[in-house]
DNA sequence: CCGCCTCGAGTTCT
DNA sequence: CTCGAGGCGG
């Protein structure tokens, strides 16, 4: 299909935008300096030849283009590679086989450094004198930042007895975590865009015009290796041992062993403790430690074979705000999430990150359009950490409307949230709905967020009684659906009728009544009319309800209009009884379990599950009441908690050998 | 009344 | 996973 040239100019601008933010903000580029040429050369021209798109907030038209005018391209005598990058213990274990075929050797010798974030640099020496030095720039062409590189003190500008001819020695230029603090304070006060975080901090600072603002900047630089020479060291090591005698520093975190597990052994424990060094590190980098071994294995187009960076997983990512919206929840309160230019962190791309409630917005002064940082640290959820840059002019005012059905919102006087009070707003029936279909209620095959908005959307279900009048030619109807997708659901929904009645009453969606509580209900009254014709009394009689949970059910259960729903669901034949809770055995009398991790072949559910049938209490959090931890693979935090608490802690096999099995 | 132990609710992505 | 808040023991 062809593109309008107003539709074209508008999607170059909105590339060479986010190419400039790769470059200049990121410092990490993913187009090479011709390829973005390229893109920036065919703006020009359509701009050219539809002067009636010209815009002045296009990239041509603002100053300091990308190709950097101040700064001449110099030639790197041999090319700066980058590294292959691996992120788990797999990749590296597949690295060290491989290397160990070549080699024909499987105890080679290996240098590990830290991979500081920093901007990597290549200093050539003539005859021992610094001449030039120049940034990586795409590999094989860099700028000369020559001036800038002599101000900085860790880079010494003649090297003793150093070999006749080139040298060409590489490293990164870093700043230490405390410096950037100071800085962007500095900054901040001088109305001037703070930096995201160190490594846009050394190359903003390395790129200054005026050399005399870079002096001013505490840059650091380690050697990591060299490009061109003749270097008289056997190996790697030794060559370090040369660097320093010369002047410079070496990489502040080193291990040289021939064992790989040791290397991943390092890796786990430099995970917690990079955190307290004083610069930022994404990761480590593993080198062969032998020249002659280095020779052997050679390099691909891209990366040298005997070298790999073993990252970390990125926790922290930079992007662009480019819209805020209001989700409306279940319970109608009003959520505004931001919308942003995807961006990988942590492992997966986000394009969404809560904002949480208008205060957290006023707080961080969010606004469409800002440069933002994310975080997922240890956690599952995105979250906006600080505007890195504010580029958007207008506030973001709480809505005066509900998004999903135009009523007027609800703000309680002293409450942070605001709320749409409609019961008929669609975008509450569809998370009440979507919450009853869910796997810990009514679990009901078939029935995802999509299916459930079409069903809402088209008005076939208003209420959960709806969901159990469908038939075939409803679900027939819907984008997608053949005879065996409506199938499955109607088999879905009749199985759902079976449900204990503690997954009914979670499904309800009773305000304070989760899953916990709906078991607790659900083994004392036995069926659903005892639970509804019971008094506040009765109900503040059961542990964990106190009077704020019997109030909400006894009001639940009054409201004229859940009670009609109640009796629809009863004729549609859906099981109101609690099956008697099964007892296997009382070995764990007494106990609170607490699961964690991973187990194979078995849900935490199906785990808690089996430990209450034997009597225990199970938990999901770790306390000084825990009376064991279960810990499988991959468990996180509940284990450190345990540890600090020394609660005691089971293996999965322990486990099921305490149950007998 | 305070502090600890839990639970409920909202949230994202594969 | 975290935050906020209900339940409850001291």
């Amino acid at each position: 299909m062809a593109f309008s040239p107003a539709e074209e100019i508008a999607r170059l601008r909105k590339e060479i935008d986010f190419h400039n933010h790769r470059y200049y903000d990121l410092d990490d580029p993913v187009l090479s300096d011709t390829q973005y040429d390229q893109l920036y050369q065919k703006l020009k021209e359509l701009e050219a030849q539809y002067p009636q798109y010209a815009q002045t907030d296009s990239p041509t038209q603002k100053i300091g283009g990308r190709a950097s005018a101040s700064f001449a391209p110099v030639r790197h005598a041999a090319p700066m590679m980058s590294l292959d990058n691996s992120y788990n213990e797999e990749d590296v274990r597949a690295w060290h086989e491989r290397c160990a075929k070549i080699l024909n050797d499987s105890s080679f010798d290996m240098v590990l450094e830290a991979k500081i974030d920093g901007v990597s640099c290549s200093l050539s020496y003539t005859d021992g004198q610094l001449t030039t030095a120049a940034s990586r720039g795409d590999g094989k062409t860099g700028e000369d930042v020559t001036a800038n590189v002599l101000a900085i003190k860790d880079i010494p500008h003649h090297l003793d007895g150093a070999p006749k001819g080139l040298l060409e020695i590489r490293g990164e230029i870093y700043l230490d975590k405390k410096d950037l603090a100071a800085l962007n304070a500095k900054q901040t006060s001088q109305n001037q865009p703070v930096f995201a975080n160190t490594r846009n901090a050394a190359a903003g600072s390395l790129r200054q015009k005026d050399s005399a603002v870079t002096a001013q900047r505490p840059l650091k630089f380690f050697v990591h290796s060299f490009g061109f020479g003749e270097v008289t060291a056997p190996s790697f090591s030794r060559f370090i041992q040369n660097c320093v005698c010369w002047g410079f520093t070496a990489s502040p975190v080193r291990l040289q062993t021939s064992s790989l597990e040791e290397i991943l052994k390092f890796y786990r424990d430099f995970a917690e403790q990079r955190r307290n060094l004083p610069f930022d590190t994404d990761g480590l980098v593993i080198k062969v430690n032998n020249f002659a071994q280095q020779r052997i294995l050679g390099n691909t187009a891209k990366s040298p074979r005997w070298a790999i960076a073993f990252k970390y997983p990125a926790e922290q990512a930079t992007t662009t705000v480019n819209h805020i919206l209001f989700s409306v929840g279940r319970s109608g309160v009003i959520t505004p999430v931001a919308q942003v230019e995807p961006v990988s962190c942590a492992g997966v791309i986000i394009s969404n990150a809560t904002l949480h409630n208008f205060d957290e917005i006023r707080r961080l002064g969010v606004r469409v359009g800002d440069k933002i940082i994310l975080e997922r640290a240890g956690e599952v959820i995105p979250k906006v950490i600080k505007v890195a840059e504010h580029l958007g002019k207008e506030d973001v005012l709480p809505p005066q409307t509900c998004p999903s059905c135009g009523r007027p919102v609800y703000k309680a006087e002293d409450e942070v949230g605001y709320y749409c009070v409609n019961p008929s707003c669609p975008a509450q029936i569809k998370g009440r709905i979507l919450h009853y279909a869910s796997r810990g209620a009514m679990d009901i095959e078939g029935m995802g967020d999509a299916v459930v908005d079409e069903l809402v959307e088209r008005g076939f279900v208003n209420n959960f009684a709806d969901l159990y009048n469908l038939n075939f030619f409803h679900l027939l109807s819907l984008e997608n659906f053949k005879e065996k997708k409506s199938q499955n659901l109607l088999d879905g929904l009749e199985e759902s009728k079976k449900r204990p009645l503690s997954r009914l009453l979670f499904a309800l969606g009773i305000a304070f009544v989760g899953a916990k509580t709906s078991e607790v209900l659900a083994d004392r009254f036995h069926t659903l009319d005892d639970l509804m014709n019971a008094s506040t009394e009765t109900l503040q009689s059961v542990p964990d309800v106190g009077a704020v949970v019997s109030q909400s059910v006894y009001d639940f259960f009054h409201d004229p209009a859940a009670r009609e729903q109640i009796e629809l669901l009863r004729q549609t034949g859906l099981n109101f009884t609690q099956p008697e809770k099964q007892i296997s055995s009382r070995v764990l009398e007494g106990k609170t379990v607490v699961f964690t991790g991973e187990m194979e072949g078995m849900t935490r559910t199906q785990a808690e599950q089996l430990a209450r049938e034997h009597g225990a209490k199970t938990s999901g959090s770790v306390s000084a009441k825990t009376s064991f931890v279960v810990a499988a693979k991959a468990a996180g935090s509940k284990l450190k908690k345990a540890n600090e608490l020394g609660v005691k802690i089971l293996t999965p096999e322990e486990f099921f050998h305490l149950l007998g099995r």
